[in-house]
DNA sequence: TATTTTATTGTACAAATGTATAAATTAAAA
DNA sequence: TTTTAATTTATACATTTGTACAATAAAATA
């Protein structure tokens, strides 16, 4: 038992977090750069080793040797690593909320005084992140790999929490809204799962490839949106019907 | 910016892993224990830690203080980390394999010459999961947990794969089969929906609850299976009817 | 019974890591 | 212009971590 297969060693076998030199600069206040595009860089930087390593994994002379700053640079401009950390996952989710919530005010314009098309709900919740992610941008696609990362850890859970749940319970109420007679841990259950499949989408794992006879037909995020919507969209329904049947 | 919310120290505050005191006990073979046992007690407390802090996050000697071992008997009986790593994984996966072809050989039988039904494969490949999570067992619990928290990381890819393709890719031909004209990658893409809900779904981070104004009402993994298998259904569905549409 | 193998305990260590301190230099404010 | 604040370089340090070595005793084997 324990055989350990042929290519254990190359999973483990991680990238090597290239250890590039920092240029050699003066030390002091420098003259042109703005200490915003300093912080810039190290939260990228930060970003992907959070998202390649994991939070315990990434190590902040990594994320200082990649951001080309000095160790120290990182704690003066972040604080403590928990409050780097926090700062990177609220970068992006305050542009993530601020789409999400528009598009759903959009939605409730649109819809009057009815309740809003599950499709359009769906749609409204998933295409901001698939999007971003899909769209060339390595900045936003390395975010929801690090997001998807964060989705079932007891850590990401609570970051993911206070950035995001509430915008989940505005879409949750017209989501009830839309499926009338569904019983609440129902609905919970199928934005779940919308969630869940959004995030495993974008994270970008190769894993279809893997699984595919033919990796080179396996479509990039941003073109399998409509099929993730059409797919999520039913499953709501479903319930609804489940719910009238009985 | 960057204020830092009341509760995230909290999030970031985890667990002191327990440093129990290891019983003083004589140097040598023990009486008698088998090794089998110890092997066991390693493995649950590897399983346990590695789920709550993660690969990188888990301490071999937390896992040796939680399994009343020394330090050594770790890396004794597994190796490095890495390889008790994915003995942890494999010791459990096998057991699914198992369960999981077993029941796709029945269906098989049932359907003659015909197709499966979606709602079948879907029930076959999930309940085993969700079953075994839901449950009373804390292992299966916790290993529910570690399997979520591997699912979109690029280490947990790699173990995933090595440990449960094998089986997907017999699911996903059945898949195909039962939904002829449907694109090989939306099946893959369905499929991968399936899994990352089943995962999030099993993962138990209290999300749910967190989302729901009546927390008390959110059941468990177990309960929750018909709802699951249901919605995942209808999006299999789905991806049928708009292949025909065209 | 004698010898080898197995399964422990106990100690050690080099590397890595988060954080803190000191010094230097420029920008901004008074 | 003088003073204060901001941003960087450089170094240090106590912990933590994975791994290795040495010793010991019970079990298995010859």
């Amino acid at each position: 038992m324990t055989d350990t297969p042929p290519d254990l060693e190359t999973a483990f076998a991680a990238t090597p977090p290239s250890p590039q030199r920092v240029p050699r600069r003066k030390p002091g206040r420098p003259k042109g750069i703005s200490s915003e595009q300093t912080r810039a860089r190290i939260l990228d930087a930060a970003e992907r080793l959070f998202a390649d390593e994991g939070y315990e994994g990434a190590a902040l002379r990594d994320v200082a040797a990649a951001a080309q700053v000095q160790l120290h640079a990182v704690g003066y401009h972040f604080g403590p690593k928990e409050a780097l950390f926090d700062t990177v996952v609220a970068r992006r989710s305050v542009i993530m909320t601020e789409l999400r919530l528009a598009a759903l005010e959009a939605a409730k314009q649109a819809a009057g005084s009815g309740s809003i098309p599950i499709a359009t709900l769906v749609r409204d919740y998933i295409s901001p992140f698939v999007l971003s992610a899909g769209r060339g941008d390595p900045g936003w696609r390395t975010y929801a790999a690090l997001m998807g990362r964060l989705a079932n850890s007891p850590l990401g859970t609570e970051i993911i929490a206070r950035h995001y749940d509430s915008t989940a319970r505005a879409y949750l109420s017209e989501f009830r809204r839309s499926l009338p007679g569904v019983p609440e841990a129902d609905v919970i259950e199928g934005f779940s799962a919308m969630v869940a499949a959004m995030l495993g989408l974008c994270a970008d794992t190769g894993r279809p490839a893997r699984l595919a006879d033919e990796p080179g037909e396996v479509p990039g995020p941003a073109e399998s949106l409509d099929t993730l919507v059409r797919f999520q969209t039913a499953g709501f329904l479903a319930l609804q019907e489940a719910s009238d049947d009985r």
